[in-house]
DNA sequence: CTATCATTTAGACGGCTGTCGAAGCAGTCG
DNA sequence: CGACTGCTTCGACAGCCGTCTAAATGATAG
């Protein structure tokens, strides 16, 4: 967490946190990655298909069937996922679990949400 | 729009859209492409850039300086971001000034948006 | 130990993407 | 009209990315 020394104001339905001040390019640069990571129809799926899991993890097993893409490339997916910190995948016996990581995926949410509504908490 | 007929138990500080169900592979492919328009740490800047200038818009002079990329490169980016519809450009005289589409940009923040608090609208 | 299944890694290949220089279009100034 | 400035389009090129096949690793069963 950064926590710029801004005053948030919310006087109304203004604009994203990314419209209150310009970014900097080291900001941009690392937010960036973190986009590409999600800016894919299957990694964008895989990731929904996790989180709405009964239990919140799935088996890469359900995942690699979901698809019409040979395993390697599932598991390249999720690799580049886990790489950006947005899921993490363990092993139970012979099969591999993946879990969403809320906290990173709220990030992107709070990226370009409009605040238009007072933060109640 | 596809709205899947899907009641959306909205029953606590769940999780983002994104997992509460299964995204559709039409709609995943539409959000991805969305995603990538952003997933770029110069559109991300230009992005911030035109939301956070005074009056809501910006020229494209001011921005194409504000890089160490040639004047064709930043106009590509635009272009993308444009595409996307994510902003809108006008023409006024000699310079051109671009201005953001909140509605576009808001989507984004929707789907990764934990949605902890009661939506009260 | 060997066989088998689940997943990952390694290597290769085609297509997409960010960048540039050159040229084109639009508007202003003399 | 003609020159000049601001921005975009065009064409080209290097590098990244998504996909595959083949092979390696990990774990269980017989």
């Amino acid at each position: 967490m950064v926590a710029t020394a801004v005053p948030v104001v919310t006087d109304g339905p203004c604009c994203a946190p990314i419209a209150r001040e310009p970014l900097g390019e080291a900001d941009a640069a690392e937010l960036a990655t973190l986009l590409k990571a999600v800016a894919d129809p299957v990694r964008l799926r895989l990731l929904s298909m996790i989180g709405s899991h009964a239990g919140g993890e799935a088996c890469v097993c359900d995942l690699t069937d979901a698809f019409d893409l040979t395993a390697p490339t599932i598991s390249h997916h999720l690799k580049v996922l886990r790489t950006a910190g947005l899921i993490d995948g363990e092993r139970r016996g012979t099969w591999v679990y993946y879990r969403i990581i809320p906290k990173q995926v709220a990030r992107l949410g709070a990226l370009f949400t409009p605040l238009a509504e007072p933060v109640s908490a």
